[in-house]
DNA sequence: TGCCAGGCCCTCTTTAGGGCCTT
C-alpha cells in the first residue's frame, strides 16, 4: 500500500462553544499527519473569526480575544487546512465536534469538505469498554500516552488524540491481528454501534469487525 | 423574547430519560 493510502489527519479544534450552528466559531486549529503509525507534518494556527470569545472559553483553553485579534482572518487559516489535508481522511476525538466546525469553517471559505471522519471516542468504546472515562486526557494517562503540554489548546489535543489513534491502530494489529487497521477498517469498526442494530447485536459486531481480520 | 448542540450509549429501555464527550 503506498504511504499515501495510509495517510491520516489528525485534528483539533478551539472554539467559542459549543456548536456552529448557534454562532459559534472557530479560535485556533491544529492538524497532526499520520503515516503509518508516524507523525510526519503538523498544522497549527490561531484564527481570527471576528467573534467574541466568552470568558470562561479564556480560561479553559487560554485563547484571548487578543490572542485571535492578531491572527490571520479564518477563511484564509481554512484555506490552508484545506490545502494541507487534502484527500486524506480525517480523525478526532469526539469527531462530530470537529468535523461540525470543519465543514461550517471551510463552508464560510467557500470550499468543500468531503472527507470521512473517523472517531477515537467511538473507537476506544469499542476497544477499550472496561474504560471508566473515554475523555482524551483521561485515556491518554490509563495507556500512559506522551503528553506533550497543557490540555485544551489545539495542537496538545491533536498530539495526543494522534498517540491515542496510534495506540488504537498498535493494538488492533497486535492484540485483535488486524493486518491493516486502515482509516476504512476504522470506520468500519466505529459504524458497529447501537444506533444501527441492538446491543447484543452491536457487540457481536465488534468482536466480528475484529475477528474477520485475523489470519 | 428567550432559549438554544448533537450523536452515541446505557438502563430502572424501545410509547424514555439521562450521562458522556467535544468548547
Amino acid at each position: 500500500m503506498p504511504a499515501s493510502m495510509s495517510r491520516i489527519a489528525v485534528i483539533d479544534f478551539e472554539t467559542t462553544g459549543m456548536s456552529p450552528a448557534l454562532g459559534d466559531r472557530a479560535t485556533e486549529i491544529a492538524i497532526v499527519l499520520l503515516e503509518r503509525g508516524e507523525v510526519v507534518d503538523r498544522f497549527q494556527s490561531l484564527m481570527n473569526a471576528g467573534v467574541h470569545i466568552p470568558a470562561f472559553i479564556t480560561q479553559l483553553t487560554g485563547i484571548s480575544n487578543a490572542m485571535v485579534a492578531s491572527a490571520p482572518r479564518a477563511q484564509s487559516v481554512m484555506s490552508e487546512a484545506a490545502r494541507f489535508v487534502g484527500d486524506a481522511p480525517m480523525v478526532a476525538h469526539n469527531a462530530a465536534f470537529d468535523r461540525r466546525y470543519w465543514q461550517a469553517e471551510l463552508a464560510l471559505a467557500g470550499l468543500a469538505a468531503p472527507q470521512a471522519f473517523a472517531c477515537t471516542v467511538m473507537l476506544s468504546r469499542r476497544l477499550y469498554p472496561e474504560a471508566p472515562s473515554h475523555k482524551l486526557g483521561a485515556l491518554v494517562q490509563r495507556l500512559r500516552l506522551p503528553q506533550t503540554g497543557a490540555a485544551h489548546r489545539a495542537m496538545v489535543d491533536a498530539e495526543m488524540a494522534a498517540a491515542l489513534l496510534t495506540q488504537i491502530q498498535h493494538d488492533l494489529r497486535v492484540r485483535h491481528r488486524v493486518a491493516e487497521p486502515d482509516h476504512r477498517f476504522l470506520m468500519r469498526l466505529q459504524a458497529c454501534s447501537r444506533a444501527a442494530m441492538p446491543r447484543w447485536l452491536a457487540r457481536q459486531a465488534v468482536a466480528d469487525a475484529l475477528s474477520a481480520e485475523a489470519p
